[in-house]
Order: C-alpha cells, then structure tokens, then sequence
DNA sequence: AATTTAAAGTGTAAAAATTACACAATAATT
DNA sequence: AATTATTGTGTAATTTTTACACTTTAAATT
C-alpha cells in the first residue's frame, strides 16, 4: 500500500483489522424470551415458567434460553417453543429487543422477545414439566428479570397485530362458533363488541367457511361451527385494512 | 440442603451456578444499526456510509457501531446518531434484530435495526465526513451486509408508521406548506394523493398552526405556511385512528 | 308435553368517514 | 396586460361504522 493514503482510504478496514476489532470488543450472552399467548374457558392465558434462579424464586418468568452458537434468532425461538410445548407449527414473531446493562443480575444478557399464540386444546397434553402454567392475563404482575416489561410490550403487540390482521384463530381449536370468536377477541382487546356488528364484519371478510355442524354440549341453542381459510387468506391480495371494532 | 430434594428444588440453580453458565455461554459482539430518513428536493432520502470494510468496497451501509459494554440499546443508538449526525432531539425506534450466523463476515455479530426521522435542513451542516450521503430511497439497491433487508424492514415500517401517527413532520423545516407536506406523505408511502382530501384531513386533525406567513420565492400563488403543534398533539388523549388515505 | 332458560341468529336506519371531482383566486413572470 | 403555475375551496355519492330488539332453537326443567 502506498503511504500518502488519503483519508478516505485511510479507514478502509481489511477483513483480518475488522475481525480482531470484532473479536476483541466486549461481547453479550444473547437469549430469547417467548411469550406464549393461549385461550381457554374464555380467558387470554400466557404462558410461563417458574423462575430457575434462586434469586427469583417463586417469580413468574418468559420461556427462555440462551441461543446457540450456531443458531439465528428466529431459530432459536423456535427450538425453545418445540422444546417446551412441544409444536413449531404456529405464528412466532419477533417483537423486541431488551438490552438494558443491568436487567440480568449475573451478566450481561440481551434477549430477543418473540411472541407466539397457540391453541391450547392442541397443546395441552404436551405440558409435561409443572413448573408451567397458563396464566390468566389479568393476574400477571410481578415476574422475574424484566420479564412484566417484556409481557407487556408483547400484549401490546398482540394487541395491535389483532386489529390488523386475522390472527386471532389461531388461539382456537380448529372449528369454532362465532361467540368463540368474539369472545377471543374481547379477551384479547380487553373490550366489549357488538355481536351483530362482530359477525358481520367477519362474516364480510369470506374468511370463514361453515363446517356444517353445531356445538354440542351447551344448555341453549348451539351455534354454528366454523373454520378459518387459511388459504384463502394467504392468497387474497386485497388490501388488508385491518379490523376496527 | 437435604439429600431428598425434589425435582421441583433440584432445578433451581443459585446465583454462582447462573452466573458460571451465563458466562460460560457462547457471546456474541452486539452493534446497533440506524436506518436514518430525512426529506429535500420532495425526496425521501437515507443516510448511508460508504463501508469501511474492505470486502464491501464501493457499498452502502448503515451508520452503525458495536454496542459499548456499559451502555443500554437505545443509548448506544442515539450515541451513533449524534455522533454522526450532531443532533439528538428525535425520534428514534427500534425495529428490529438481525442475528443470522453468517450475516457479517468476520464473527457472529447481532445487530438491533433503529430507524430515525430528520430534518435535512437542520441537520446538512453536521454532515463533515465525506463518506456520508443522503440516497434517494428508490436508488437504494445493493449495500454491505444485510443492510439491503435492514432498510427494506425499516423503510416498510415507517410507511406504517407514518399511516398510524402524524411522524411525517419531522422531517420537514418548521415551517412547512401544505404541498410540502403532502410531497412528504406521497414520498414516504410512494403513492398519490388528492389535494382536496389531503388538506381536509390534515385540518381536522387539528395539529396545524397557520403561521400568518406564505412562501417566498416560488413563481406562483405562494402557499400558506404552517407548523405542526407537537405540544397539542401530545396531549391529546382522543384514540388516534390513523391517517387513512 | 309444556314451560323455562340461555344464547343464536338476523336487518335496518343513522352517523361518520372516505372518495371523487372542477373552478376561481393569487403572485410572479413575461 | 396577459400568461403561467399553483393555491385554496365545497359538495354529493359511496362506503364504513355504529346503535339497537325481536324471533328462533335446543336443552333442561317442570
């Protein structure tokens, strides 16, 4: 290289230069939290684990872990939710990264929080280890770390992806009545609908097909059971304008 | 401890036993990317750098830097903000995380995606380094790194942004025409608009004050000029539908 | 078998928001 | 004085949202 360099070409780094930097700066144990969101006997329930760290004992904590080597985020994400309910096939979604210097006691740990909704009727089974429970989401309050920040940033999340975009089916079993749709989304906005207005508007959507069939089972005129078309959703290109209630 | 723990009390792991893992876990160099829009000549534009690195010769990339050991996420990116463009009174948001294994070259390095919104006016005399330079959004093609899909997630988040909160403003000088603004809008979101409704809209927000004052210098009817009230904005507790257009 | 109970299912009218659309007013330039 | 380019303005049609009450149905009870 010639010696009167200009400036510019001054900071032009090698790979060798650029690796040691990389190499020699100060790293972080990167972990993933997720917040799993279910629905059962007309309640949004979150999903979570006591806390292994002695010092939280008894608190409440995300489903986490650290990710490996080798492994992107969303991966990670995923290996922890088959890890610990046992399905990958379901809707996970970055929603936030946590970096504060001091919000883990030990060392210095960034997560990446993802936000999952699952069917609890299909998954229930799968929850072998009793150190899980499905939460009310009212009665979440004080969880170890920052894990309360990072639920709530994710239930406000959750909040806003529902009003744009359908995803509340997946929280339910696959046939569903339409009072098991509103009141998903009632749990989920935390606000009471119009029922003839709610089935309208879905109704409008052409998003639901009929399965022909009635609820059994309840002490009053069943409703009607339907499912979601998935399909139909992924291919319809109409622009998406969410759901106002 | 007793010899007949449960399983239960097995699993918890003390401070020393956390810290030893935490530590011994596989670290990753943390860096913070700012996806920087400003707005001139009625173009969205993007402040890239000429990489330093030199694999990526020639190529665009983001301002970005590794996170310091002391400093939180948001820290670190308004530090590179004002560090490169001299200004910190702004909006910033974090949009998102990119880990993949082999995203950079040289080691496993996750980067946390900020966007930001500026006033070129403002702000042009703070550009020094010649390595800097404000790109028309649709000539953004190819860059170093995955910066190509960090501007693409960032650039769709601001279109959405900007539908659900009047940010816009940001980017224009104080005082600001309603053409001006509506050139923003139609920038940013790559559509048109009709006047009509555009300026209908605008005013029944009810954020604009008329500045008594119009245009110089334009070789027409000048416009009116007004500026947004941020204050009012603030404080308005009425639910913000979004701007539809 | 008749009655009760509880929720399902259904339509319409008013209000609000969105869209489409055209011409007169103004300042600078020629 | 005429030309040019853009500002500024209103209304009607359409679409979307909201508010609201009665009949139907199946199961449970009497």
């Amino acid at each position: 290289m010639e010696e009167t360099m200009t400036a510019a070409k001054n900071r032009i780094k090698t790979f060798k230069t650029i690796q040691s930097e990389v190499e020699s700066t100060n790293r972080v144990a990167l972990s993933v939290d997720c917040v799993i969101f279910g629905f059962d006997e007309n309640k949004l329930k979150v999903l979570l684990i006591r806390s292994d760290l002695k010092q939280y004992q008894g608190q409440w904590s995300l489903l986490g872990d650290l990710v490996e080597p080798n492994e992107g985020l969303d991966e990670a994400a995923y290996r922890i939710l088959k890890q610990r309910t046992g399905l990958n096939d379901l809707f996970l979604e970055q929603v936030h990264t946590f970096g504060e210097v001091e919000r883990h006691p030990a060392s210095r740990v960034v997560t990446v929080a993802y936000c999952s909704l699952i069917n609890i009727q299909h998954h229930k089974l799968k929850i072998l280890d009793n150190e899980l429970h499905w939460h009310d989401i009212d009665s979440v309050s004080e969880m170890a770390f920052d894990h309360k920040e990072i639920f709530d940033t994710s239930y406000s999340q959750l909040q806003k992806r529902v009003r744009e975009h359908p995803l509340g089916f997946s929280l339910l079993p696959n046939k569903f009545s339409l009072r098991e749709l509103q009141n998903l989304y009632e749990a989920i906005l935390n606000i009471k609908l119009d029922r003839r207005n709610f089935r309208k508007k879905f109704f409008a959507m052409d998003f639901l097909i009929d399965m022909d069939e009635v609820e059994t089972d309840v002490p009053h005129r069943p409703g009607r059971l339907y499912r979601f078309d998935y399909a139909k959703y992924e291919k319809s290109t109409k622009k998406w304008n969410g759901i106002a209630f």
